[in-house]
DNA sequence: ACTATTCGTGAAATCGCTTTCACAGATAAT
DNA sequence: ATTATCTGTGAAAGCGATTTCACGAATAGT
């Protein structure tokens, strides 16, 4: 029960050789039934299991995905966010076999060797990248040292395979929402402008707010940086031109959002409306309950892993463009529900 | 600047067997520097950097140290804190040149079919474990397997290598610093019981009472299991008593308690004071911002990995025991500060 | 009935590195 | 001076799979 076995002795207990027995094992066509269940039974019998360096060594692959979050992201680090979509991509590898390699940048040198070592190591069959920037060097270094790889949240560069969920369409959500709620001077504060999703969430607002036929006032529009106190400054700017509602293009910035207004005497819903967006477990905690929207970052994750795994099988092109949707999510911060 | 370099083209260039060059690579001690200093030459040219599933094959070791987080955590998964330690491990790994392999438990299935996997596989040289309840299994099976772990947080059985922190000064040091600010009817809302680190917390916290000569009265002592709901149900079933403090065993059961404090028409600190445990983010964006325990989380984890780089140096015996500090991070949810 | 395919299988090479063993030359011990 | 011990190095044997090649048997084609 304990010593390893290999595949030369389940070879030999099911009495052919090694070659046939690993053509079992692999799901070859040709091999006779007969032989085939004597192979099957000795694995059973034996709990043997691949050695999984021999069999890298001899196939060429790894059979190991690295998630990379890029020093950018650090300070997202305590953000639920990753936690929901790590927990998606470990659940998801461990489901089609592959070992899943973190690999989390911390000095800016760290960003462009490290890279370039996963290549020379060839030790990564594929690439999970999250948390770009716009202009972010290791997506191109993957590009050109033509390692398949997948981003989590779209990139500029068109060129490459992604998951993302809809940005536009989710701050269109909110803010319609607002809109239909009766709010007329709608706020909102923005994530740092250099990151594609904080983008696209900002163009969702412009476009609700045109649909509806609300003016769009620049004074109304604050810029954070997805933290708590962005969103906490940002509103206090916001606060001298009287908006009625605020959309905080992320759950975190509402929350920092909320403490200002509490602070500034205004109560939530009563004086301001609030959006957010993620629903992270703050926002239900959050008093009142923040209204946002869902992104589905677990099924992310996953469908990142299976993204690569399909890009490993059949190519790299086309590249696979997969946008999940979001939801609204009402609770109190809105004034209804 | 492509094609994958092999020793035997870096054994060519320095002119000297595979044999010696792979010494060079290894820090052998002896070799002529002369010869050493030809073989790190080529390396350097050629960017060279060996194949690591040759050389797990060869050296029967997979460089692969595995996080495991069971079934048990999956609620807590959105917690920061598994990000912070994540991050830790992750970071220690990378720096040691291990890779890390997370392992995420689903289904109970899992959990005890996973771990034996992971024996028969020989893929892991080492695995870290945390979030264990007092009566995993996966701990025995890897005892019985003498497979090299350590884990994160305690557990009862005594005869492992473990990192935490010191939980029961952390409550003492929560309690007594209410205590000192003249806090009188002081409750507790602990985590769950099965929890070593919630017991200990409990003890602490009852062990600051009696140091202080207040008395200890079974109703002030609320049951909660860590989620921010438990922290909220507790608190109601907690008030008619009549508390003047409350020290939380998690900062999200804080949160909770806040939430049914402000419900009851109740302010913090005025009315009744709060401290927290653990200092995530969130205690800081809270209102009013919590007083809390502050725990090494990322530290841990990095320990976790050097205490496993050690045990695997150095041999299991004896087992290491790791405790770290807490800290007390006063902000306003007492009155003072 | 006879050559041409297809099938099922085993022998052996290979993947890239580590490590044991043997050996010559240098150094130390007697 | 002679034998014993190191030292530095290379040849070659693994590590545990996969895969190519070859070959006889079975099947198909004409």
């Amino acid at each position: 029960m304990s010593a390893k076995v290999t595949l030369k002795q389940i070879s030999e207990m099911a009495q052919v050789s090694p070659a046939t027995a690993s053509r079992v094992l692999n799901d070859y066509p040709n091999v006779s039934s007969e032989i085939r269940r004597r192979v099957l039974d000795a694995v059973q019998e034996t709990g043997y299991r691949p050695n999984p360096a021999a069999r890298s060594l001899a196939r060429g692959k790894s059979q190991v995905f690295g998630l990379i979050i890029p020093k950018s992201a650090r300070n997202l680090f305590t953000d639920p966010y990753f936690a929901r979509l790590i927990e998606g991509v470990a659940e998801a590898c461990k489901e089609y076999d592959y070992v899943l390699s973190l690999i989390v940048f911390h000095t800016i040198e760290d960003e462009s060797r490290i890279v370039s070592r996963i290549l020379r190591q060839q030790s990564l069959d594929g690439v999970i990248v999250t948390a770009t920037q716009s202009d972010d060097s290791a997506v191109n270094q993957l590009l050109d040292a033509n390692i398949p790889f997948v981003l989590v949240g779209r990139q500029k560069n068109q060129n490459v395979s992604f998951v993302d969920s809809d940005n536009h369409a989710g701050a269109y959500m909110a803010v319609t929402h607002l809109a239909s709620l009766g709010y007329q001077r709608i706020a909102t504060i923005t994530g740092p402008l250099n990151n594609l999703a904080a983008v696209q969430r900002k163009q969702g607002y412009l476009q609700a707010l045109r649909d509806r036929g609300l003016s769009i006032e620049e004074a109304l529009i604050g810029n954070g940086n997805f933290t708590e106190t962005s969103g906490y400054v940002a509103t206090q700017s916001l606060l001298p031109h009287k908006p009625d509602a605020i959309f905080a293009a992320s759950d975190t910035m509402a929350l920092g959002a909320i403490r200002a207004l509490t602070k500034a005497g205004l109560s939530v819903p009563q004086d301001i409306a609030i959006v957010g967006y993620d629903d992270l477990p703050p926002a239900l905690a959050a008093s009142p309950p923040l209204t946002t929207i869902r992104q589905p970052i677990r099924r992310a994750g996953r469908l990142a892993v299976e993204t690569l795994v399909d890009l490993l099988a059949h190519g790299t092109e086309p590249t696979r463009r997969i946008i999940l949707p979001t939801e609204l999510i009402i609770r109190h911060s809105c004034g209804d529900g």
